[in-house]
DNA sequence: GATGAATGAGCATTCATTCAT
DNA sequence: AATGAATGAATGCTCATTCAT
């Protein structure tokens, strides 16, 4: 009979709890086809409380989808500061980052949700535009800038079009996401052949 | 105010309008939130009338999701045939066609609907498997192939990889969808360079 | 090609088909459960052509409820008639005009019909008291009531009662409507069971 | 107006309310022209407060349908233990019970819905034919074959087909549902008559 | 007359949100 | 705080009826 009723938690730990449940539902079915009941039970609680801790559904999503961002930035900005290692060096280290915090996390269903849901959401566009993309595209930017000044570069150009960069990555998600039940996709084998065509080879020779 | 009400019309053509307000409709809101009035009201026509060319909403969705990416398929094929061209042009004229196809028309739209709803829709996901991306993939293959054999690749793993081709494709898709608002991505520049990255100049000089 | 299309008719026998057909669907499904359409598919006509006999389905129910009943009374009438003849006589071929014009026949649904509908309907309820129910019981009266006089009843009560006599009939089609599926009822049985049991023995014996 | 809005109730409480509602509303109208609204106004709730109780309408019919027949056989089983009782009482008792919790409850419509929506729903006719008509037969057979060996009935071979006993009470039902409006029939008069029939004068004299 | 595409009111059902407990 | 029964607006779909052909 120990049915673990009303059973009080710290609200912020609460609060995660109903986040993980609704990025779970959000991600699976999109926003339109979750229903609130679905997250509360996901979240092993009632209806009414999600209520206590979110105005409405709308928000809900909008406070997800902001939050679940955040965490991957900190990393990938270091890459930056370390002027020593060459750039090959730091883009596959951006590859990995993105792969071990986004591809192979649930957080690769982010894009979906995004993309899916950003006409209804331009808040959660805009802010991923100003929160990642941007930051992302800046720090590329002074990589591959560096990059062009050293000769690294087979391409020098690849430096005004950091979004090229990012196309892998994006490549590797939407693969994950539709096709990988059809055909596998080798994601590393698909950046680190990137990497061999865009970096001059460092002749490890003579 | 021209209220034109009653008009009949060709079956094929009224079945064409109806696809054509549902593949706005549901580009702009997704499969769930929009409803079968909007797809009426943006044809033009009575809520019933729908009814009358499609059974349900979710066969409304399949049918125009299947039909809208037939018609792509034709022009890319015939890439592959001409074995004189060089790599580069082939690939560059794939780019072509899919800019014109479909990133500067409404079917750039397409993608944001199969990777939002294609979890709800395991056939559709299917279906764009097969029809497009296996075929894409295919010609790519055996162009890079050809490519890589005659030294045109920077890089001749390329030639396994071809997602990697289609990355940029597909970068330019979403930076249109969600990003073009905040920032203008110029698709050329980004396939140019990308061209210029893969394979060896063609040096006209000397 | 010769499909028969926009075939023209006498269209008293038009009518007469959309009855029938009417007459056919209503009696299987209902009156809200039938559609304008099942009518006329089963007429072997189009929708449209429907509502240039009938203003609409309410009128074509009532007009088609109170058209199937009238045939019925003719024959019954003739049984008071014939003074002569022993009142079981006439009782039983109350029971045989009714068996071959109802009972085996599709007027057997009737019954459903009407009692269904009935409370939607009262005109309809009203016209088969008036035009069946009176008429059928006026009948019954004068025949028991000569039988009374005659001694031929058991229980000469029963001539205040001729619904009595009735029941067996409502019966027969009651059971036929809805159980026959499961268990047979041998109608005539159940008449000739009621007969002997009305009416003294006529012991042509000694 | 006291809009006793919001009000928690019993569940099981809450669940014959709608029963009972619904009843009355199918009884009235038939099960395709009553809505579910109807059924929510009548029971004082709201529509979606129905579907707390119920998965859909149909399943409310069936449980409703089905729910309503049990409370009768309990009573009428009786009837047949009693060895001791003339057969004569037993049947007059038959529509004594039949009388007082059929005819002259609101258990009266339910042979209009049977057999209205029979056709629909085979799973009630089922149950109906199962529960009640095969239970019933069986107690009058056992009463009226007591009663031919001990020579009661005037006609033994009534023993054989013991719907003409329940032909009575179908007419009366029928007659109260259809007919009332117009002209009374006295159902105990109805009975009682059958009865004077049916069996041979119980000789009080001497 | 005959047709059947078109219309739109109508209804079953869902689900975000509220609130009495 | 937590619950989940209750609410009612919203939406997919049907079908009686109309009307251009």
């Amino acid at each position: 009979m120990a049915e673990r009723k009303r059973e009080k938690r710290d609200p912020e730990q609460r609060r995660a709890e109903i986040l993980a449940a609704a990025f779970a539902c959000f991600a699976e079915r999109g926003f339109a086809a979750t229903r609130m009941e679905d997250v509360a039970a996901r979240a092993g609680i009632a209806k009414g409380t999600v209520y206590l801790h979110f105005p409405d559904k709308e928000r809900l999503f909008i406070d997800l989808v902001s939050g679940i961002a955040s965490p991957i930035l900190g990393e990938v900005g270091g890459m930056v500061e370390k002027d020593a290692i060459p750039a090959r060096a730091a883009v596959a280290m951006f590859y990995s980052i993105f792969k071990r915090e986004v591809l192979e996390t649930e957080r690769r269903h982010l894009l979906r949700l995004i993309l899916a849901e950003g006409p209804m959401f331009p808040v959660v566009t805009e802010f991923y535009y100003r929160e990642i993309i941007t930051k992302g595209l800046a720090i590329l930017r002074i990589v591959l800038a560096r990059a062009a000044a050293r000769g690294e570069l087979r391409n020098p150009a690849v430096a005004d079009v950091p979004q090229l960069v990012m196309a892998p990555a994006l490549m590797s998600i939407v693969w994950a996401t539709l096709f990988e039940g059809y055909e596998h996709l080798h994601a590393q084998k698909l950046f680190d052949t990137f990497l061999d065509t865009l970096f001059v080879p460092q002749g490890g020779a003579i």
